[in-house]
DNA sequence: CTTTGTGCAAAGGCTTTGCATGCTT
DNA sequence: AAGCATGCAAAGCCTTTGCACAAAG
């Protein structure tokens, strides 16, 4: 699977107007700290009596990938996955047999990343990083 | 874009009958350093009056990725893009502008991802990076 | 001869688009 | 009042599946 560098041109967050919807849209995204597919955030807003139509969660979560304010993601099976943007920009060590996530800075890896593009020339570098492995908890079983 | 991390459980490649499909589709991949998608090798196979099925583009690959024999990309689109193993294992540097590719390799990033999952009480570490940029012939423009 | 592979057509799943209506500003 | 946002339905893509026929071993 595959993280989105955190949008480093978070350009002009174009204006957006203030409805209900994408209200509960965000407030949903909030109450998690990891990704959920369109489905998964539309199923939760009907289910909790605040229903929003299917084509409106995914315009609102493009909207905010594009103003740079979630991550999306998207998995091996080409199913996007959205998340509020954390604070700073790190990657994911994700489990392959439970699918928990933790979070790790890499001061390490930014700086190889950005070496590498330079090495052969390229300029404004972005990178993606994804750890897998099983976590403490998946190799008892 | 995300890059399956080379088949670690390339297992016990099954068993596949030899048809001149599946020789097409392997011969075609073989005439690439980099991936293409499912689409593309059809179209290509179809060019040059060796027509196989979607279909059967599909299934072999699908089997041939099973079978660890070509790694498996996800890209931002959702697509999936295929290519035969490389012999060693490396990442991609990926031009935003014009989509070439560089392959690189990073003993320091594997050494990295190796320590954040271990550090994690995480085994069985895979990885996936992925850096792009503009290449120099697309800074011209 | 038995089993696996092929290919067409159709179905599936995720996402986007068209268009009329409703709400924000 | 003007314009973006919403939502339903329909269309678009990529991919998988059902099924009958062909090919491989």
């Amino acid at each position: 699977m595959e993280t989105s560098a955190p949008n480093p041109a978070q350009s002009s967050a174009t204006y957006r107007r203030n409805t209900k919807q994408r209200t509960a849209i965000v407030a949903m995204l909030s109450s998690f700290d990891d990704f959920r597919s369109a489905q998964q955030i539309h199923d939760l807003l009907t289910e909790r009596d605040n229903p929003v139509g299917l084509t409106t969660v995914y315009r609102a979560l493009q909207a905010l990938a594009a103003d740079g304010a979630i991550d999306v993601i998207i998995a091996d099976d080409g199913e996007a996955r959205y998340r509020l943007c954390s604070r700073g920009h790190h990657h994911h060590l994700v489990c392959r047999g439970c699918g928990s996530t933790v979070e790790v800075a890499g001061p390490t890896v930014e700086r190889w990343a950005a070496k590498v593009a330079a090495e052969h020339g390229f300029t404004e570098p972005e990178h993606t990083i994804e750890i897998s492995g099983l976590c403490p908890n998946c190799q008892a079983n």
